[in-house]
DNA sequence: TCGATATAAGACTAAATATATCTTATATAT
DNA sequence: ATATATAAGATATATTTAGTCTTATATCGA
């Protein structure tokens, strides 16, 4: 009943981009260093999100990656599915065939009702409009001196 | 971002007790095969909702469970909390210390706010409403010859 | 009182998943 | 060519989930 780091990961990455706009080329190196990513964990993200269309990475030398859609239309929905997969809160949400009785079953209904609820929520809001606030997200200023302001839950 | 086999179980030995009603004794024998779950599992499971003040176990020969309180008076929500603790969809919604940025964070807000509205959800649903339709849940007859419908997901 | 039956409590195990890291290959700018 | 950047996938570790097993305790009924 958590979203996976990997989804927070993935989150952190298309903000950063969102803020720098549409198109706009930044590296991995910077991207993983001002949201707190592992780097090669970002890599490994990142394609994920370039293979759902959010993101297109280049290569080579100054390589990085950048946002192939604007902002507003790129939802929160989106990308967490892009990394996670679909969203569901009970197993038999997702494979109903998991459980013989989910035609029958009240509670499963429960279920695909709040798991609507939630995929509506989350699609309901862009990045363009978690961006626009000054204060947010993670690390708004380099020039704080190369520490990382961010306490990653210790996993190690 | 899906419900533990733990916090289904218990809603499935909850719904179960009820189907008989507030104080009616069931073994943990009887609910265990007629709702698919492996028997010393649900001892586990059962010792949480007795702790959540939600069931009671009587131990010795003829012992069982019983529900403690009115099954119109049992959400959804207390089960599950009870066995697998507070619901949070992101790491920072139960624990905003665990990233120094939740207090500015646009995200954050998001997913406290699906949070809210996902255990508001849960919480409007009873247990006599979910009990009340005759077809569910699970194997409403024990007579259908020992084999168990349940499709069980494969874990070993 | 004794034995059968039921759960209590907690140690233990196995599997699945999450969270990375490392290595080698490939692409690009200069 | 070389330096720099990502690609791709193998590998490793930690954590969580799911389930089992063992020993102890409680209760009923003969
Ligand atoms: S019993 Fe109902 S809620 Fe539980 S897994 Fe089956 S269909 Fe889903
Ligand atoms: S960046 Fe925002 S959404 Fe992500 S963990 Fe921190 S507070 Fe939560």
């Amino acid at each position: 009943m958590r979203l996976t780091r990997a989804g927070e990961y993935g989150i952190r990455c298309v903000l950063h981009l969102a803020r720098h706009g549409r198109g706009t080329l930044v590296s991995r190196k910077e991207i993983a260093a001002r949201t707190d990513v592992p780097p090669h964990f970002l890599a490994k993200i990142a394609q994920q999100l370039a293979k759902a269309g959010i993101i297109e990475i280049m290569q080579g030398a100054n390589g990085g990656y950048r946002l192939l859609t604007d902002p507003s239309e790129i939802s929160l929905l989106a990308v967490i599915e892009a990394i996670i997969g679909g969203i569901s809160l009970n197993d038999c949400v997702g494979r109903p065939e998991s459980c013989h009785n989910s035609a029958l079953c009240t509670v499963h209904r429960v279920w695909n009702k709040a798991n609507q609820q939630l995929r509506a929520t989350l699609q309901e809001t862009n990045f363009a409009t978690l961006a626009a606030e000054e204060a947010c997200c993670l690390t708004p200023f380099p020039e704080a001196g190369g520490h990382n302001p961010l306490q990653r839950k210790k996993m190690i």
